[in-house]
DNA sequence: GTCTATATAATGATAGAC
DNA sequence: GTCTATCATTATATAGAC
């Protein structure tokens, strides 16, 4: 269920996904969507942002945090990344969710999960030997971000593919 | 006007930028919006989206274009960047219209304008000596994409800014 | 839990007065 | 060119039958 509602928000957005779209994603009328939703549309989304977080946390995160070396935790977690951003046509439900009303409702979230995914990167790489481990780690998120952008713009997967090779050379 | 419509689309996006909005940010009625614009918000979101690229050409395309040399073709264009993201919070319209509806209307037309930025980027550092011209544009776009999102992210202009500087050291 | 039917508000869009 | 008034449609949301 929260899949598709994520698939919608990703597709449509914030104010794009209406309750006819997310009902029609999981094959249930209006009526039953208020039943398991009472709080409507934004309930909806933030289930499927707590959703898209904890799969966040599982394939990327939880990589980057584990005993293994630095190295080996990064490879790990780029990895992760591919599985995360998945689809024909990769998307970060944060972007889409960062329009409208979505950036008052969830944008404090959202920063938090930058924030942590940052600091994982940093910690990972710290044994790498780089000079400033928390500047790669920021360019390296703005990397993906970006080339996520553009696989928007070319319709395929290729840019995220690019990316995530060229960061797994250190 | 047309400034004010990018802004609209640039925060709500095409779905959430509703015809009240659209003349309320022009202090005109729906009905007088109607008169200059027919086609409605379709309309509106495409001069939107022309002034936008007009502006794109102006401050980033044609300084790479220009006679000068490959180096100082790039920094006035970096420069005009600065200027073309502008705002508390940069936004790029073509992320913002790349969602739902936006993006079947609009896609291809992005799509051109992503392609010229990249050739443009490509041709002004060939003389620069770069192993592969095409692929350092393609990387830079994608960052200062990346960038931007970032800035959306934690609500200021900082990401981009140390972008656009890392960026212009070759 | 699911549905049909419905209420209420907002949306995109027109008609017609001034 | 601008407006008020209005239309048809869609949106969010609820009531109540099964």
């Amino acid at each position: 269920m929260a899949e598709r509602f994520v698939s919608v928000f990703k597709t449509y957005g914030y104010e794009g996904a209406s309750l006819s779209l997310l009902a029609d994603s999981v094959e249930l009328s209006k009526a039953s969507l208020y039943h398991h939703f009472p709080g409507g549309k934004e309930q909806i989304a933030a289930q499927a942002l707590a959703h898209s977080g904890a799969r966040l946390q599982r394939l990327v995160l939880a990589p980057l945090a584990s005993a293994k070396a630095g190295q080996e935790r990064l490879q790990l977690s780029l990895r992760g990344v591919t599985e995360y951003y998945d689809g024909d046509v990769p998307v970060c439900l944060m972007n889409s969710l960062l329009l409208g009303e979505g950036r008052t409702l969830f944008g404090s979230q959202i920063k938090a999960a930058v924030d942590a995914w940052t600091k994982g990167l940093a910690r990972a790489t710290t044994e790498a030997g780089l000079s400033n481990p928390e500047a790669w780690a920021r360019q390296s998120l703005e990397q993906i971000q970006g080339a996520l952008v553009i696989c928007r713009v070319v319709g395929n997967r290729s840019p995220l593919h690019a990316c995530l090779e060229k960061l797994s050379h250190i």
